[in-house]
DNA sequence: CCTCAAATGTAAATTACATCA
DNA sequence: GTTGATGTAATTTACATTTGA
């Protein structure tokens, strides 16, 4: 409902922006608003959801055409050779296996983190005996098929995956991988349980998430092993991650947008008192502000100052006068036809 | 090369569980 | 003890891209 609720307010808010900027280029001819307002917005809309697919859009860093100061701690690009440089060894207690006899240490992981042990004594957080084919990076590729089709309800198509794979060896993992989905189900009593992850799980966990948004396979089944949890929990906990910075990300937009919106809406107010201004001050005169006013062109060029946003009047550099504006976001309005670039204000033809 | 289907990975949406006030 | 809100792990679905025949 929030996303839903942010999606809205964006919709609004380009909507707004859209007609403000319009009717801006129209009186301006400055295409560059529209451009440089809707380039970024609409890449952030089109990321943010509504079913859409945007991987390729994606693809790129979020906002990085924002080109406005967003929450930056967001990932870095995945770098493949992370696992180049050995990952910190995460200090966990000893888990007890389901296969393994209590240990020393048991106690105390547990103490850590109640959680792991739901309300029936399961302990949430141990990889399954069986689990350990999970371990063998060659065995990831059979298992996420396997895992692909029990999502997908192609239970079916499962035994033939696992007989025609060519290593008989490769095929028992496989079959292992699917048994101990199954054993997970059955061994808990219902479909799903939910394990809640130790703070020093997390912790490690942000840190990589940090390094890279995504991992290859290689990456999760290391950080599996040294978190003690499944690659597939690795797998959804980033999942889930990308999707948390994503909502965040679509709060900042919506948020920016809004102020965006607020500051469209006041220079609006400004520019149309300029216009009632000059419309006094050129009583019988031409005047230039916009084409709709059906004005013939001014004798001389009429630049407005950043500083006092007071007009300035002065000689006009070519026969077509131009009128610039700097708005309080920093774009440009200038009614030049065909001017696209920002219009820079000139201090020494200002006050 | 081109085509096509299968495999794969991810985003988005949703569900369901655990926790807390 | 119950309930509603909240956070988040887990699942499902759809789609884009890659790969191999």
């Amino acid at each position: 409902m929030q996303i839903t609720d942010n999606r809205e307010h964006i919709l609004l808010g380009v909507q707004t922006l859209r007609a403000m900027a319009t009717a801006a280029c129209r009186t301006s001819s400055s295409p560059s608003v529209e451009l440089s307002i809707f380039g970024c917005i609409s890449n952030s809309i089109s990321s943010s959801g509504n079913g859409m697919d945007n991987r390729t859009a994606n693809r790129s860093e979020p906002s990085e055409d924002l080109n406005l100061v967003l929450s930056s701690s967001g990932p870095k690009p995945l770098i493949e050779s992370t696992l180049e440089s050995p990952p910190k060894q995460l200090d966990l207690l000893p888990v007890r296996s389901p296969c393994q006899k209590p240990a020393e240490g048991y106690s105390r992981w547990n103490a850590i983190s109640d959680a792991h042990v739901n309300s029936k004594g399961i302990d949430m957080n141990q990889i399954p005996c069986s689990s350990e084919s999970e371990d063998e990076d060659e065995a990831e590729a059979p298992s996420l098929k396997l895992r692909s089709l029990a999502g997908e309800g192609k239970r079916s198509e499962m035994a033939a995956l696992g007989s025609g794979m060519a290593d008989p060896g490769e095929r028992e993992r496989g079959l292992l991988e699917v048994s101990s989905r199954n054993s997970d189900e059955e061994e808990s009593g219902s479909a799903r349980k939910k394990l809640r992850l130790s703070k020093e799980q997390s912790a490690l966990l942000e840190e990589s998430f940090k390094e890279h948004s995504t991992l290859n396979p290689k990456q999760k089944s290391l950080l599996a092993k040294q978190l003690n949890l499944r690659p597939r929990q690795v797998e959804v906990w980033f999942q889930n991650r990308r999707a948390r910075t994503k909502l965040k990300q679509t709060e900042v937009d919506c948020e920016l947008l809004k102020r965006c919106c607020e500051s469209l809406t006041e220079e609006n107010r400004r520019l149309q008192k300029e216009v009632a201004e000059l419309r006094a001050l050129k009583v019988g005169a031409p005047c230039v502000i916009s084409r709709d006013f059906c004005m013939p062109l001014p004798a001389a060029t009429l630049t407005m100052c950043p500083s006092c946003e007071r007009l300035a009047h002065g000689q006009p550099p070519s026969t077509s006068a131009s009128i610039t504006t700097t708005n309080a976001v920093g774009l440009s309005f200038s009614n030049k036809p065909g001017s696209i670039r920002p219009a820079l204000p000139s201090p020494s033809a200002a006050c």
